[in-house]
DNA sequence: TACAAACAAGAAAACGTTTTCTATACAATA
DNA sequence: TATTGTATAGAAAACGTTTTCTTGTTTGTA
């Protein structure tokens, strides 16, 4: 007997301490739970008089529209899912904060993964986001990993790849000119007088890796000067891989005069095995940098390098997503951003050089 | 003709990459939705025959829970919100990595927001992170906010505060022995045999800078140092800010012999300053940052530094955060992680200066 | 042999929304 | 007056899970 009213008890505490949903909203407001999702929704007729009846219960109770309903019901969410593949890499960093800037502000909310240059790693990333019903995703394929992303394409999902080509057309992309940028940097060498120029590349399946050397073969074709395949090293965009790869190429008979580095962290492990054979930049060796650093002007000398427009590289991605997600029959579009050099100490000037080739031979 | 062919076909392909929900599973396997739950979460009796048949099916047709409908029922969300205060601060980067990790392999989503050290973004994103129903949140507190994360944990969201302390007993934390870190780096710079040490110290208010702050003066009062307020310049933990700090330092009349730096990105502003006075480290002046970073080692010459657990912080946040989740009646916990020096050339050795002082007096 | 305990699996309810369907009332038009 | 249209709002269905309830079937034990 007693039980029996503790029991009910509990049910009424219960159902006091309930979690505040809609339909303790419609109770409090004397309307039904559809009135109260209109209401909140602001997108149907409701009276003046009733509106004002749900949303001064709805501050009462402070009720906020459970998510996981609302997007089981719509069948689509308020988010959007970002796989990055180095979270630790500043360029990406810089992409994501153009991301969140643009989601913040039309009330977005992002799924944010790292999938640490790992293709099953991403695959999983993508299953759950899309198990997470997500509106879109901005991500950065590790691999043309056709099959997959065909397939989550068909499924609806909107995707934008950036900084990398995904080797599919349809599909909207930021990217950047890596070619041009490349292109650039080994010109600027090659316009100060340097002959030897050795290039540290990346990876040779990803795509930014081959772009950035097709740049540099084309400007050292441009420049009449000869390709050495010595002085081109292969390694993996990491710190570590640049490092060896730097070390490499100083161990050569002839070691080049200058080299272009296809990006930053490689640059800092480069630098590392450059001062530790206490080398002079640029007198004994340039370097030229892909993908500009908030380090590199704290360098002594400072670095010059490649600058890529991270920060943009993400804002217009979320806003290629957005746009999308607004009007799903709109054509792909493959965006290519500029890069821009910036010339600072790390590769010396024409004066400079000219005199140290003249003591050189 | 051939167009109403080629509709039909499309809706008979619609019909076939239908969203693969439990039911399909379940035709396709032959067995009831609950067994298809029952064999997908792993925890009830289902007969190895079947559970073979359902998996096979899952498999066949590439299903996963729909993580909405999952989260609905089960009334708890597999997510869990970071708010960063500066996603480009390398430190930041490497605590996200350490919480990523962490959640990836108990299959949390999450969901990133960056408050940029803005108090009202920052409320923001915790609004928007309750609506969102995560399970729990970590983050940086910007400021000491009490009643309205006194709020957020009544409305029974696990908060773990990362980085800095929030101001508040109960509430999980992990945070870093500033102190001792920075007592440390002023000593190593002590017991070198540096007299006028100079500190760019972060903001006033924020509780990392003010325990860096009281490590570098009991450092100095432990080693009977004079403590000039004119070597104490308060900054913003960012890169111009430090910049703009060490020519303040350096225009002095008296500019200090070595100086400790409270963070990373003002020590490169820092640098920054000290290069275009063509001073030479460790010689003219000495340098001693807070918090280790990829590039020290690819400084001329190299960084020495306190280095930060930064991944560490970021694995044992999420640790604790899961913890709790298991189990929301454990006691709080206030993790304190150690910091580390890193010596390197920045600040010389005890020989060279000896040496300098001699040639100096 | 009887009966409890454990195993197995389907039916159905529940989670909190959104949206379609339906039913009013009332005004405007023919 | 009859009819159409529109504003309003409730009832009910639907989204895809998980879990309780129920019903059998084995297995083990007294």
């Amino acid at each position: 007997m007693i039980e029996k009213k503790l029991k009910q008890q509990k049910q009424e505490q219960d159902q006091t301490e309930e979690k505040n949903n809609i339909f303790q909203v419609a109770k409090l407001s004397g309307v039904s739970i559809a009135t109260v999702s209109r209401v909140m929704s602001g997108k149907a007729y409701v009276s003046p008089e009733l509106t004002n009846r749900v949303k001064k219960a709805a501050v009462t109770l402070d009720y906020h529209p459970n998510r996981s309903a609302s997007s089981l019901r719509k069948r689509v969410s308020k988010t959007i899912g970002v796989i990055i593949s180095d979270i630790e890499n500043p360029f990406f960093t810089s992409v994501i904060r153009g991301i969140e800037t643009i989601l913040y502000d039309s009330g977005y909310s992002l799924f944010f993964c790292n999938s640490d240059e790992d293709p099953k790693r991403e695959k999983t990333h993508l299953s759950n986001l899309r198990a997470e019903d997500v509106a879109g995703i901005i991500w950065t394929p590790t691999k043309y990993n056709n099959e997959f992303c065909k397939n989550l394409v068909e499924s609806g999902i909107q995707l934008v790849a950036i900084d990398r080509s995904p080797g599919m057309d349809h599909m909207d992309s930021v990217t950047v000119n890596n070619r041009k940028g490349a292109f650039e940097a080994t010109s600027h060498l090659a316009q100060l007088g340097y002959q030897r120029i050795g290039l540290i590349s990346g990876p040779k399946q990803t795509s930014t890796s081959i772009e950035r050397l097709e740049g540099f073969k084309e400007a050292m074709l441009y420049h009449n000067l000869v390709l050495d395949q010595k002085l081109i090293i292969y390694s993996d965009f990491r710190q570590t891989g640049g490092y060896r790869a730097m070390q490499t190429l100083l161990e050569l008979e002839l070691p080049p005069k200058a080299v272009m580095v296809s990006n930053n962290l490689m640059t800092l492990g480069a630098l590392q095995a450059i001062h530790e054979c206490n080398l002079k930049i640029p007198d004994q060796i340039a370097i030229v940098g892909f993908d500009d650093m908030p380090w590199a002007t704290s360098l002594q000398p400072s670095l010059t390098a490649i600058a890529q427009p991270a920060f943009d590289i993400g804002t217009t991605a979320a806003q290629l997503l957005l746009e999308r997600l607004k009007d799903p029959t709109r054509s792909y579009r493959q965006v290519v951003l500029d890069t821009k050099l910036m010339v600072r100490t790390s590769c010396g000037s024409k004066k400079n050089l000219v005199i140290k080739s003249i003591i050189e031979t």
